[in-house]
DNA sequence: CAGTGTGAACCTTTTCACAGCA
DNA sequence: TGCTGTGAAAAGGTTCACACTG
């Protein structure tokens, strides 16, 4: 290990370490190494040991890491030992399933309040909570302890509702309208586009689709590649 | 412009730059500049026309790119100038609000066909659409032509599902559970993990908050840190 | 002796900087 | 003159390979 400064692509899959340890914990097993950790993360071993690495010497040379102990590392180093109160703006389709969503609560988010700007659905109760209006953003902000806020507005209202969230003192923020949006450079912002590796699939797709119709029906026949 | 091989990384920044594209489009901007794109997709102007430039020299110096022919340019490169139905799998919560989500079908994939393993949901109407059974996949498959499969089902059937889309033919899977599957070489996979991008934000926000108590109450006084 | 931890080599991606064109 | 297109430099990330250790 070194210095205080891990690598942004090691923090991005931290979480897929943390998720296969703990579903590992669960069925009883108490050491693994990191060429196991690696295939069932679907990356390669060497990268395992860089990445853990950065949070220290934790492992045992000829035995791999201690499971629980590597849990409980991870979790410190992503700040996962507290829980972080979420609050979700945009109560559609995508607000509801979020709101309900288990992964989020099992990982220390705990949803807390519900926000939306129609006062059709201001009242109704969603997941066990009451949906609030969004002129209350920083009351509720203030009473829950909001650390994270949610938006699943449609992309029209996405920077109204970020601007509203900065403003009420939210500093991380996750993005899931399809719309950019820019913030402080103070805060933190996350988007998460569904569409996006729906796109990136299309292109695999089409491209193993040319690849083929080569080989077979069209042009000139080619070796077939990777 | 050169060869054939588009860098992953630019790949995955075309959806940002068409979504940004259309909605200029529909503004009625005829013409953009590197850097208006850069700004308005949240990345820098070098990287806008490095990425512009493995499509070919669609710029016009001086001026920009002409917005409805890049839109076009980048759809064609991405294979989204054909429709791509798209079968759902776990029709509970977030398998509901994909199947409702308009960003689907607006960018050229249609949802076809949804199933689940449960014989209470099958029967159900789901936007618009009858639930039907797992079983049936390889008919469904063969029946509505599908190109992509979406994997919504809780972690403990991800694998199995998985396996079916792929006995049935497909050999794309977008993969929403919270589950590392594997599939066989010729098959694209890609793993979309909602929490993930939640936990990333904790880690900053933890940092934040360690920052601020050094420079304020805890510590010896430290000079901020960008 | 199996498996970690890590320099060093390698590859990819980003950024710089500027020539060249409309 | 303003903005593209692109080599070349810099940064960042991955993989190799092996010394070292429980």
């Amino acid at each position: 290990m070194k210095d205080r400064a891990i690598p942004e692509a090691t923090i991005g899959r931290l979480p897929v370490y943390l998720r296969v340890l703990v579903e590992m914990a669960e069925e009883g097993v108490a050491t693994m190494s990191s060429g196991a950790l690696a295939s069932a993360a679907g990356v390669n071993s060497a990268k395992v040991r860089k990445d853990l690495s950065y949070l220290g010497s934790y492992g045992t040379r000829g035995v791999g890491y201690d499971v629980a102990y590597l849990i409980h590392q991870v979790r410190r180093e992503l700040g996962l030992t507290q829980h972080w109160p979420v609050l979700i703006a945009g109560i559609g389709n995508l607000g509801h399933a979020l709101a309900n969503y288990r992964g989020f609560a099992r990982r220390g988010f705990q949803v807390a309040a519900l926000v939306d700007a129609s006062p059709d659905r201001v009242g109704e109760a969603v997941a066990g909570l009451p949906v609030e209006h969004v002129d209350e953003l920083p009351a509720i902000v203030a009473r829950e302890g909001i650390a994270i806020g949610v938006v699943c507005t449609p992309a029209s209202a996405a920077q109204e509702v970020t601007d509203r969230m900065v403003a009420a003192g939210i500093r991380s923020i996750l993005n899931f309208s399809s719309a950019v949006v820019s913030v402080p450079e103070d805060v933190s912002l996350r988007e998460v586009d569904l569409s996006l590796d729906l796109q990136i699939l299309a292109y695999y797709e089409q491209r193993k689709a040319a690849l083929e119709s080569v080989g077979s029906g069209g042009g000139r026949a080619l070796t077939p590649v990777p």
